[in-house]
DNA sequence: CGACCATTTGATATGGATCAAGCGATGTGG
DNA sequence: CCACATCGCTTGATCCATATCAAATGGTCG
């Protein structure tokens, strides 16, 4: 399996300067009101990367609007994609003082940037922010535990776990609007893209999906993808 | 791919009845400390449940002596190991009401039990404690992102990553000390026993590494496996 | 000693990787 | 507005790593 992608870099910031903004006195109980309080938006162009592997993880992110990809790059080029993050999603936070992966904007992104030691330090004091933190490392946990699950799996079970995935993620019915590339769900799927492209098709020969275009995927039996999933 | 094990079930206990002894004027700073006072030990035999997937996760871990395996068994009778988890590991904490995995003991094994309500109380109180439950969540999933890149590697990149983690984790020089059989050990690493069993043989023809005994393994040639690990 | 189980080894089959075109959409310059 | 280059995706042909099937070996316990 010598199989993945060469990386197709976009420009690095290696940082993107923000001084955070800490909020000492608040104590809200919701978890992104208090990371909306104390971040601020910003915008990274389509496959431009928001940090890298081993750099220190001083900032904590938030998805605004757009998808990033979370992935690590082997010494001989192979990538591995470990996560995709929406709408909603945060990430680059650890618990050790370096990142472990990297990420990218895949599209377009707007991203709440949140200066880790201020949420920590919050967390310190607020019971509250302290169990969301841990929460959201709990939930990421969760995601890759089904991962994993995936990954030891026929690539049709592959291709149809991560279909359900996403749809359960985006959560608009049937039609599943992907907003990366199939090399990007191939390296997601320790897949190559020809396989990834090759399953699709079988899938919509045997009536279980449709694939209007590349990009948008709808579901035409849940219940095969499911039996698929198991 | 339709690998894996059909599952050697021990006997199941579905609840191993303990009532918990919550002690809430501890003010520790070592969290081993807090739950060794708070849980009390019992001893599993080799092969038997400790709890089972779905069970309401009403406990929470820790390995005194012995190997315990965290492992879930899809529809078809495959099995997928996710964590193998040693003396001084903690597991079975979710932050959700039930156990994704199962927890099976590999060996005889001695277990603190302790009830995880009592825990997470105390982690209201404790902000230490708290964020504690939150490093155990956190050390999970680190292993589970290098669970998910030897996933994606060659048979022999698996098994070498697979040694180098057990040394690192029961750090006895270069002698590692199998406690789990090959079956496990291809469960894990998502391959056949036959495939580990002829890895194993061309790393030791290939001089990297010596099999006295199948349970026992000598690193002869660190660089090469991590060269391989990659 | 003999039965049983775990492990290794051998022979063959196969799913997915690799190599190589082809195709359709998108965008750019003339 | 069209010709053409580019990029992402699909499809085809072949190869190979690992699974599968089968048997031999070895270690353990009664």
């Amino acid at each position: 399996m010598l199989t993945q992608t060469a990386i197709q870099n976009g420009s690095s910031l290696q940082s993107h300067g923000r001084s955070g903004r800490p909020s000492p006195s608040i104590r809200s109980h919701s978890f992104s009101g208090v990371i909306e309080l104390m971040g601020a938006p910003m915008s990274f162009a389509r496959n431009t990367e928001i940090y890298g592997d081993n750099e220190p993880a001083e900032y904590l992110y938030k998805v605004i609007s757009g998808t990033v990809r979370i992935y690590k790059v082997l010494t001989d080029g192979r990538r591995q994609i470990c996560a995709f993050c929406l709408p909603g999603d945060i990430f680059g936070l650890e618990v050790g003082d370096e990142h472990a992966f990297s990420a990218e904007a895949i599209t377009d992104a707007k991203i709440l940037v949140v200066k880790r030691s201020a949420v920590v330090a919050l967390a310190e004091r607020d019971n509250d922010v302290a169990r969301q933190l841990w929460a959201v490392t709990s939930r990421e946990l969760h995601q890759l535990q089904d991962h994993i699950m995936l990954l030891v799996k026929t690539a049709q079970e592959r291709v149809a776990g991560f279909l359900l995935q996403m749809a359960e993620r985006t959560c608009t019915g049937n039609a599943v609007e992907l907003p990366m590339s199939r090399q990007d769900i191939a390296d997601y799927l320790g897949l190559t893209i020809e396989t990834v492209s090759r399953t699709l098709t079988q899938l919509e020969n045997a009536a279980t999906i449709e694939v209007p275009t590349s990009r948008r995927i709808v579901l035409r039996n849940r219940s095969a993808l499911n039996r698929l999933n198991a």
